[in-house]
DNA sequence: GTTCTTGCAAAATATTTGCAAGACG
DNA sequence: CGTCTTGCAAATATTTTGCAAGAAC
């Protein structure tokens, strides 16, 4: 990505094109696939981890960047139902409310059938819907 | 769920059933819903948080119970590749590659449609799988 | 000069390990 | 006794904030 392109995506999302910000944005842009924050840490040397933590929430906040997790807390854990002790059988969605930040199972959902590319070797799924529970949107 | 079906449980995945181990496992069951560390945490006051941990661990291993989460790592980033400023318009499945822990992009592929019971509000959703990526799984 | 941005340090969280004491067989 | 389990402390790792100096306007 160019100089002028990086500029013009901040400036389209509201957000001033800082000589920090362009180089997150460019380094973004070169990666093709999502990176954590010590990622980018990795990548851009000359830049705090903590000036690269605040653009990255701003750039979420303007909706430029989007976030690929489960859940905002950390790992979840939960007893498997299956029978079968070598594998997990019984995987479901789980929907996470951003309200009052629970877990919940959506059991009776079927996990889509997702048919991968050339080469690519599944073995667990994990889809996450965000949003708000129906005790929080009432 | 009682002492006998708990000790049954823990058996039947070859974990031997001790008192702290029944606790979790009831815990675990009795949420109904997936529980982070910190969770379990607060609900069971007697068992240090290494001790929780410890076994939260085997069972995983013994497939006792399933991690939901996104990657093994935590929070990822990825430019918004949408017009639409308010909204996440471009949300993809991803896929975390459990030996070279990269994150890639399912560009090509949709995510479902998932019909949701009557209540829940969804906002995002974030599919990840996880396995090995073609360079990996050569 | 006023506001915004940045770097450094450090606080706040979360995850994981070392180790010695105790339980179990 | 020898192995497994546990609690406590502490090492790591990760995410987030306070603050003062500097840049931008």
């Amino acid at each position: 990505m160019n100089e002028a392109r990086a500029v013009e995506i901040l400036e389209s999302h509201d957000i001033k094109p800082t000589a920090n910000r362009l180089v997150i944005v460019k380094a973004l842009a070169a990666a093709e696939r999502p990176l954590s924050l010590s990622e980018l840490e990795n990548k851009i040397l000359t830049i705090d981890k903590s000036g690269i933590f605040r653009s990255l929430t701003l750039f979420r906040d303007n909706h430029l960047v989007h976030v690929i997790e489960g859940g905002t807390e950390g790992v979840k854990y939960e007893l498997c139902k299956s029978r079968d002790h070598e594998h997990d059988e019984d995987q479901h969605p789980h929907f996470y409310c951003e309200r009052c930040q629970k877990t919940f199972c959506l059991d009776e959902l079927e996990l889509p059938d997702i048919v991968l590319p050339e080469g690519y070797e599944p073995h667990t799924m994990n889809l996450i819907i965000k949003g708000r529970c129906p005790e929080c949107s009432k």
